[in-house]
RNA sequence: GGCGGCGUAGCCAAGUGGCCAAGGCGGAGGUCUGCAAAACCUCUAUUCAGCGGUUCGAAUCCGCUCGCCGCCUCCA
């Protein structure tokens, strides 16, 4: 089965097939690095990565390219306002970027280009364009003339004389066409420049994606992907600079994920209602927050309630408990699957094949789920609904994964000494039916933030969540 | 104002023309258990914002109304 995705060029679920079969590339604007990544940063990029985790299950060679933006406004206004050079900055937050991402088990992508490190591709970008009558230099600036290329405004669906009456465009009287927008600017006081045919400066705002996007994936290559806050004006005018230059098509299919809001509100920085991810790692777990994430379908908006995040840690719980009861039988099984659990593979796929239907895919989990617990609660007496219930766990495990879930390994413990003695205790205290003490030893563990459950294969021990 | 989208059970959320409207959380009852917790089982929307239309048949298509959000300005 083929993968059917949502284009936003087309407004059309579309039959995904790669440019070269076999093979998927994909680009994905990551952030621009003046400041700590929050929640809403964390869904575009966690929505991306299962997509791309998704093809790499479904066989397909994948080349993901995920770049950093760091050089922009906000950067330098920041980087000079702490005394400090814009590069060192940028690379603070693309380091804490990193630790987040991983945090909350994001794979690293095949590429991360930062834009930095190729303004002379951006240049010779800028020359051809110029070259080619697309643009034209005003006093060390250069613009895309946005009339030079009409299909402009084709992905976002705008109309230009609406874009125009819109009028809160900024008005430059240099500019040709108050339209048009900046493909380099000359370096002003205080700012990093770089040097040009036009005298120093900087480069515009998208254009980094243009020349990074073709460097590694090619002149015309097939997803490109980013929050839906990017499709105007950063994407329309990627596809206006690069396919004036090429005279290709750019990107094939265009995904936008849907936004983060709190309260009902986009989370931005321009309204302060962020959530910064080393915040919320300190409170939840990564588990969760994929579940709650996955459990909305990526082009919609997803609000954030600190609440609905733990209602998905709960449900997380259940999987995790089959996952360790699974561990504790051993892992030797046939390998075969049992007959049962066929069909859980294909409507998994059959979801996720539909647009990456993640809260359908998940639905299917839990369904298996439900299976599985019935199994292993009948395993202690029936052979076979063991070998079931062995069997079916893997495959949760694996299916799990391709969302990428269950990567963190086993607890290997890390239970304080102390703790561990008064498991002990409490142990014993129950052996002689010293009811009392065992409650008070229950207690006194808790105190140090661990739960205990009695269970028949004796007491299970966590560290206790809230 | 223009463009795009959303409104499904107490909460979250799939489903977009035809079996009883997925799944999760919560709630109720039950099993198990020294107790507790967890787990497991069963139940939990005659109904899909409202109204009208198309159709043998609509949550799903069309129209209108109401409410909410995003983009049009830096933004994942």
């Amino acid at each position: 089965m083929s993968v059917k995705v949502y284009n936003t060029l087309t407004r059309s679920k579309e039959e995904f097939a790669p440019l070269t079969p076999g093979h998927v590339r994909i680009y994905v604007c990551g952030v621009t690095v003046y400041d700590l990544s929050h929640v809403g940063h964390a869904r575009s990029t966690m929505v991306f990565d299962v997509i791309q985790r998704y093809f790499r299950f479904k066989g397909y060679r994948v080349t993901f390219v995920r770049n950093f933006t760091d050089v922009d406004d906000r950067i330098i206004r920041r980087a000079n306002a702490e005394g400090v050079p814009a590069s060192e900055l940028s690379e603070r937050y693309i380091q804490a970027f990193r630790e987040d991402m991983a945090s909350i088990g994001v794979a690293p992508a095949d590429v991360e280009p930062k834009a930095t490190l190729h303004i002379p591709e951006m240049v010779a970008l800028i020359e051809r364009l110029v070259a080619k009558g697309f643009a034209y230099t005003v006093d060390g600036d250069v613009y895309f003339e946005i009339r030079r290329f009409p299909a402009y405004g084709r992905l976002s669906g705008k109309n230009l004389d609406e874009l125009l009456a819109g009028a809160r465009v900024e008005v430059d009287e240099r500019k040709r066409d108050p339209r048009d927008f900046a493909l380099w600017k000359s370096s002003k006081p205080g700012e990093p420049d770089w040097p040009s045919p036009w005298g120093p400066g900087r480069p515009g705002w998208h254009i980094e994606c243009s020349a990074m996007a073709t460097k590694y994936l090619g002149e015309s290559f097939d997803i490109h992907g980013g929050g839906e806050d990017l499709i105007f004006p950063h994407h329309e005018c990627e596809i206006a600079q690069s396919e004036a230059d090429t005279g290709r098509t750019f990107a094939r299919y265009w995904l936008h994920n849907g936004m983060v809001t709190f309260r009902a509100e986009k989370m931005s920085k321009s309204l302060g209602n962020v959530l910064t991810i080393r915040a919320f790692v300190k409170r939840h777990d990564a588990d969760a927050f994929r579940l709650f994430v996955l459990g909305t379908h990526y082009r919609h908006p997803v609000d954030f309630a600190e609440e609905r995040v733990r209602d998905s840690a709960r449900a997380l719980e259940r999987l995790t408990r089959l996952v360790h009861d699974a561990r504790a039988l051993g892992s030797g099984t046939s390998g075969a699957l049992p007959e049962a659990l066929g069909g859980v593979r294909a409507r998994f796929e059959a979801a996720m094949d539909d647009d990456f239907n993640t809260p359908q895919a998940l639905g299917v989990l839990f369904d298996l789920a439900r299976a599985l617990a019935e199994d292993r609660d009948r395993g202690a007496t029936d052979a076979r609904a063991r070998e079931r219930f062995v069997a079916g766990v893997s495959e949760l495990v694996t299916l799990g994964q391709v969302l990428g879930l269950f990567q963190r390994a086993p607890d290997p413990g890390g239970m304080p000494g102390a703790v561990l003695r008064l498991v002990e205790e409490r142990r014993q205290a129950r052996a002689r039916r010293d009811w009392t003490r065992a409650d008070q030893l229950r207690d006194e563990i808790q105190r140090l933030g661990w739960s205990v459950e009695d269970t028949p294969s004796g007491p299970r021990v966590t560290r206790k969540s809230e």
